[in-house]
DNA sequence: CCCAAAAAAATGCGTTTTCATGTTTTTCGT
DNA sequence: ACGAAAAACATGAAAACGCATTTTTTTGGG
């Protein structure tokens, strides 16, 4: 005994040289998005709803109608992806496809009544969790970490 | 045409009332995070290797001779999902398992001399790529970010 | 106007991932 | 010291996933 690793936090030390991944950025993005996303997960999943279902309902709550590549993207998931996915909540009642009537290659997705019902839903679990997740962070870490993400993620998107 | 959605960034504007994906964490940090490893995912497939498998790698050379639980943490995956990469590791001769002393019901994995090779190869790269990424970035951003997710992560993880 | 190239979405299929459970070893209460 | 509970890892089976390809529609050059 005593030889035990710590519990949770990133390591520290190495095995001679210097620790990589506890200072490596992507490292931190990952494992923190990880972290914080882990709990609300849990209330989607208790939901009765998949985590990527849920982003797609928020997506489409913040804007209706969009074609399947975009979203795809907005929802971080492959196009095939969610081409599956839509079925899925076709099948379950919570979107409809509509092709579009300019460009028939294209096939648009809308929230039904009740997609609605529930996006709206979660979307108030969603600000009410990550309201408490801010307030047991030091300061205002959390407001300063959001602009920044929301500053490098644009630059990684747009810029370049 | 003129009904184009724009390409990339998240989405400033809703049907009628607020915006929640593009100023939600949750989502910041998952976008984030995606955006940012895609390139350098980009080179860990070149190198022959699995995202995962980078990982496991990049744990290891921090610390070598883990226990799968703890190693799964760190690498961010489920312990099942763990067991069955170091098999492959251990048939593409990157690791080997040695089980524990002290408790017989522990396996460590540790890096075989080709797999530290590897690891230290790929550390190189990361480094370099990081580098590149951060030079991209407004000022100090990246650096601050760095700073706030360990603070951020530090907080999820042991406090609570 | 026509045809090749591009774009959007769907699909076939092999691989990955997860969930639940099984097996072995250790811990702990009495 | 014994047996129940817990911990660590492995595994079987089902679902999810991503790649490559196909199908349909639109665009653009000659």
């Amino acid at each position: 005994m005593g030889t035990e690793p710590r519990q949770g936090d990133l390591n520290e030390g190495g095995d001679g040289d210097a620790p990589f991944v506890a200072d490596y950025l992507l490292f931190l993005l990952a494992s923190t998005s990880a972290a914080a996303s882990a709990e609300f997960h849990a209330v989607v999943r208790a939901e009765g709803l998949r985590v990527r279902e849920w982003r797609v309902l928020a997506c489409l709550h913040d804007e209706d109608g969009q074609m399947t590549t975009r979203l795809a993207e907005l929802a971080l998931m492959e196009q095939s992806r969610l081409t599956r996915i839509i079925d899925q909540m076709h099948t379950s009642g919570l979107v409809e496809r509509r092709s579009d009537a300019e460009d028939r290659r294209r096939v648009r997705v809308f929230l039904t009544e009740r997609g609605a019902a529930v996006a709206a839903n979660m979307i108030e679990k969603a600000r009410a969790h990550e309201a408490a997740l801010i307030a047991r962070l030091p300061g205002a870490s959390g407001e300063t970490l959001k602009r920044l993400l929301k500053r490098v993620h644009a630059e990684l998107v747009d810029g370049e």
